[in-house]
DNA sequence: GGCTGGCACTCACACGGACCGAGTGCCAAT
DNA sequence: ATTGGCACTCGGTCCGTGTGAGTGCCAGCC
């Protein structure tokens, strides 16, 4: 049917307008600005049924008006074409990233860069523990029973750990803990290595078994547990940008803080590499209940290392941010593939 | 003089009231709530004087009286007395505290510790990079050109960085030039590295030579250059509690992203250990001009390490937050003395 | 000389009514 | 199915008023 199809002309057309204007859009600014080729009055009548299928609302009887979540979720699905980047833009992606010196400085830049692009909130995760391999284990000695062990991965992270072992250890011990532990573990993918501990006290020189034991554990503990996955936040000032009520800014400062929560949305990906988006109520968590969220994984090659994103009110330039989250996200993937 | 003396206890209950209720204080509600022994008409009088000399003010003619920034400083130079923490606070401290397992878990800690205590913006400085020496260097080849340099300092920091060399390097070589960098910068202070690398380039062996210059400038290019220095902030979310307006907000969540403005005051701290206070224009910098500082250094014995404090609105409770800054920085301090 | 009570004065703010205009829903006409 | 017309709703703004907190000043008192 032909009205349908207008239907969803006037949708678009209002999420775009208020995107833009951030008022209630009433149908004769809309007959105004987009040629739908029908008059407000016909507009109208399609607004009441969109109000009636809940694709909008209006905030209060005399005003425009408003796409609702679900209405949003209409418009990322089925009718924002995919903004393409200026090439100002992929410019300004080369020169941000490129210079970086090491992974802390890579995606420190990238949550710049992402914040600047897109005007919210960004933010980037750290390649997973989990997915990563150990590259080398470093273990330094700080005080006679107080180890420094220092975990390199062959995705760039450089974790750190303190391990208090019962009794001194002798200089000699360190060398061999060392090359224990990095004859064992090299290579291995950091999920398995809580199996691998167990083999490897039982085959470890006897002298070494309880050190081993120990420092194992610790690594085990700090380094497998889930928890340890990091998150860069950046941005934030752009969020007094948008909001009126600091009260409605505060929730999500704290979940920014708190880290985990978001951690959560950013880290459940989309294995085929799409750009995922959670609108509002979608996002399952109270102080995100304003908020969209826009993500993606990035990686090298077929290999996921981590999701990056933005996270801004419902009311933000969908298709623009999809473009630049992926733009950014791919740029990412093929600079860690250097590495 | 009599006046002078109740004038300053004037003073004082002006700040108290205000800081504890947000509302311009006048004569009549001081003369109720603090036992002056006068009446409103002679704290009127006094008030007047006040004005007079700057140390408050009145937003509009029938509002009560704030204090300046002039009055704020008055306050805390010669009007608070400390504000001993309560045993519970203390209690916090530890428990907060005990149980981190490595620097940057300490750190992360002591930020969100200090936010929560003192329900202000936390900021915690890494320890310097040029006030640190080296523990041990670690060189990890990633590809054939390719190297990981990592650094651990005795302050328990941990850096990473990429160099990229002009030809394939030889695995001998790498274990070569990992002893050769040990043997030169182990121990030596990293200010003091600058000079070392001359000397080193030229007594490595002929065939390092080359590699050596190389790294060497790399790791003299991050981990010398100032700008290193690095920056934890924590408790963001607090600054949305007390601002009413977001515009007022925002140049302050800018400031502390740049993180380079607020490193600055961070890290300029007394050497005698005192807590600086810096309130409001006194901070210079435009951002920061409705906000105050609270800052101390941390350190182990008496080597100092970094800083660290609190940002917030000039209307805070100075003798808590300065209370609380120097406990935290003590606690911080010992924890790390003994890395 | 300093303190106090009294008093007139000033304003920010809250309240309430009037007005305005954007926007709507409905209906009859095309 | 679309359109023009029309009555209606209601949030936002403007304006006048009242109120009350707070002040500055002054004359009297200790």
């Amino acid at each position: 049917m032909a009205h349908d199809e207008r239907r969803l002309q006037v949708l678009r057309a209002i999420v775009q307008d208020f995107v833009s204007t951030n008022d209630p859009v009433g149908s004769k600014a809309l007959a105004e600005r987009h040629d739908l080729g029908v008059s407000p009055a016909t507009i109208r009548n399609d607004m009441a049924v969109l109000e009636e299928q809940g694709y909008i609302t209006q905030p209060h009887t005399s005003a425009g008006r408003v796409p609702t979540d679900k209405g949003y979720r209409l418009f990322v699905d089925r009718l924002s074409a995919v903004k393409p980047l200026s090439a100002a833009e992929r410019k300004a992606i080369e020169r941000f990233l490129d210079g970086a010196v090491d992974l802390h400085d890579v995606l420190g830049r990238t949550v710049r860069l992402l914040a600047q692009l897109t005007s919210q909130v960004a933010v980037v995760q750290y390649p997973t523990l989990s997915r990563s391999a150990v590259r080398h284990l470093e273990v330094v000695q700080l005080t006679g029973s107080r180890l420094l062990l220092v975990l390199i991965t062959d995705t760039g992270r450089v974790e750190q750990r303190i391990v208090d072992c019962p009794v001194d250890v002798g200089r000699d011990d360190v060398a061999d803990l060392r090359a224990t532990l990095n004859a064992a573990f090299t290579g291995a993918k950091l999920a398995d290595a809580g199996s691998k501990v167990t083999d490897l006290v039982d085959t470890a020189p006897p002298h070494l078994r309880a050190l081993v034991a120990v420092v194992s554990a610790a690594l085990v503990e700090t380094l497998v547990e889930p928890g340890e996955d990091r998150l860069i936040v950046g941005g934030t000032a752009n969020l007094a940008r948008v909001a009126v009520d600091p009260g409605h800014l505060r929730p999500l400062l704290e979940a920014l803080e708190e880290q985990v929560v978001v951690l959560r949305l950013i880290s459940e990906v989309d294995s085929g590499g799409a750009v995922l988006v959670r609108i509002g109520e979608e996002n399952a968590h109270e102080a995100l209940a304003g908020a969209s969220v826009v993500s993606v994984g990035y990686g090298s090659g077929d290999r996921a290392l981590g999701g990056l994103g933005i996270v801004g009110p419902t009311r933000m330039d969908y298709p623009g941010n999809m473009a630049a989250v992926r733009a950014v996200a791919r740029y990412v993937g093929q600079l860690l593939a250097g590495s």
